[in-house]
DNA sequence: TTGTAAGCGTTATCAA
DNA sequence: TTGATAACGCTTACAA
């Protein structure tokens, strides 16, 4: 058990390391029985390769960088899930850094960050995936990266994502088939381009409905569920208050229906909420939530792939760039027809 | 800038590369001045020593390895920001990998997936840390650990935790003080030892206090909302109700409070509900949920700390063993005194 | 189809 | 207090 090499591996299979390594590396040119003798011999001696040593000799470390912002939610966990998943298939390990936080040394450029352990790619997610900066950076240290939802740019990397907008569009049509006329929306920081594709995707449903989207029904938040209850909590203010209100995120979401809770609105009797994500508290609110099916775990594990399948290909167009992944509406009972007037 | 080596600083320093790497791991013997020129050239060239190369010639890899149930909560991540500003500080990295998960070939023991990158320890969370096949599997396979928030067998390893037990005590008697008598408990499941201890806190502030602790005001839920929503549902079912329910995580106290919206019940004048943890949420919810900060990013910390501590510490008593960090009790809008009758 | 030999950038051993 | 030089376990030429 301590420590097989691959000497071991050349000495009980009858071959040289050099057989060995192609077998391990999936090379051509390797006589089918032997290569089965040489797979028998790894198997049983449960022989796992020096990642450092095959690091350190060829070109690549079967690392792969993840890096994070300073914001934990369950949205960040559920990415890394994915990432680590695909990372597992295909025999990578996922190393995670923190990002952009100015008082903890982690405002280095990420190429530094993942300078001395020699990263084969790094995955970026929003709204480091939008940052010109960043992908200059790594760039010019000559990093690969995927992303994750990325805004625009994009030619300049592999990415998965999904379409915002027309989900967006899609929730909203939902919301006035129930007969909702006067639908709010609360968006997302400006650097979250998923938020704003999704604010877009919202006006662009209402003008196809010929229903209108009022300056004052548009609010802005912070992806956290207490600028919801705010946002919300001035919508309701409004002489003309609407009777849906549409959150970017779930979070805003859950701030909605607490604000509603505050005044003694019953959702979805005199109010309707609907959310986007589909996070772990969006079946267990109260009312549980309606809301748009993200998947983040499939994004992230496509964006790995996609990042993976480009270290073979040579820098050119062989490799698949782009992988958009499908939404859900997911209806529970937070939306439900307007109050009768 | 591509690669700075060893030898480039051995040559620019005028010293052979040995000199560098005593300067490197400051070891001792090497003269002052030597050192300062060396460490100039290096500040100057920015170099970072190669990982990979160390841990193939060295016995660390500075890499610690960090294991995750598939949940993907906002506690995971706090987690995972302690332990990740805590290995930036000492010049480790972070590798993480999922555990746990049968159907994805995450069930394999912890030393396996962390055999092939030799990670130099690794870092426990509830409920892994409590589990002797993991443990066992370390300590046999000769890797080092720290465990963060562990239910017992201390000796093991080193660890970080809060006094769990204490802080359900003082929030059952933070509760006594507001005038409830009637306090209900929802616990979370058995294998997280921390959930156990916060009920026995719970039952022993109410011995403490000369209150009940009735059988049918103690649920068990799985520190998921919605099991915290239908384990308030069934609480305020009885014929005799609580006047107040102490969550044992936030989760499950948003699903209490969801419960006793449902039932148009105003909170805290009707009931009370407090939770454990200070999720983001709590913050956010309505009303604002009063609830226990647990210091989850500095008890991860603490845990690398006492891990890499340990290294260097001859597998003996002179490295410190644990840290106990402080709990708050945080008031907020969710507890109130109990209804006059 | 297979093998030999030379690194990769460090740390460890031993000598100066 | 310093420095040659040999590992570490693999991959990559280059041969056979």
């Amino acid at each position: 058990m301590p420590d097989v090499t691959i000497t071991h591996i050349a000495r009980a299979a009858g071959v040289s390391i050099k057989t060995v390594s192609r077998v391990l590396n999936r090379e051509t040119g390797v006589g089918a029985e032997t290569r089965a003798r040489v797979e028998a011999v790894i198997g049983q001696l449960g022989y796992r390769p020096n990642v450092s040593a095959r690091s350190l000799a060829g070109a690549r470390s079967y690392l792969i960088g993840l890096a994070f912002q300073k914001v934990a939610t369950a949205y960040g966990l559920e990415f890394q899930f994915g990432a680590m998943a695909a990372c597992r298939r295909a025999g990578y390990h996922l190393v995670v850094e923190q990002v952009g936080d100015e008082d903890d040394g982690a405002a280095a450029p990420l190429s530094r960050l993942f300078a001395d352990i020699r990263v084969d790619g790094v995955i970026l997610a929003p709204p480091a995936a939008d940052d010109p900066a960043v992908l200059d950076d790594l760039e010019a240290a000559g990093l690969p990266y995927a992303r994750v939802a990325p805004d625009g740019a994009f030619g300049r990397s592999p990415y998965a994502g999904m379409d915002d907008h027309r989900a967006a569009f899609e929730m909203t049509r939902l919301l006035w088939g129930h007969g909702h006329r006067r639908i709010a929306f609360i968006g997302g920081p400006d650097i979250h381009s998923s938020a704003r594709r999704r604010r877009e995707g919202w006006a662009a449903a209402l003008a196809a409905l010929g229903g209108e989207a009022r300056p004052e029904w548009l609010e802005r938040g912070m992806f956290l569920s207490h600028s919801g209850f705010e946002a919300a909590d001035r919508l309701l203010d409004l002489a003309e208050p609407p009777t849906a209100i549409f959150a970017a995120n779930d979070e805003m979401a859950f701030g909605a229906l607490a604000a509603a809770a505050k005044r003694g609105l019953s959702v979805p009797r005199d109010l309707s909420v609907a959310g986007f994500d589909d996070t772990y508290g969006a079946r267990s609110s109260w009312p549980p939530l309606t809301t748009v099916r993200q998947p983040v775990r499939e994004m992230a594990e496509a964006a790995v792939d996609l990042l993976i399948a480009g270290f073979g290909a040579v820098a050119s167009e062989d490799a698949p760039r782009a992988k958009l992944l499908e939404f859900a509406l997911v209806e529970r009972a937070s939306v439900g027809p307007p109050p009768a007037r």
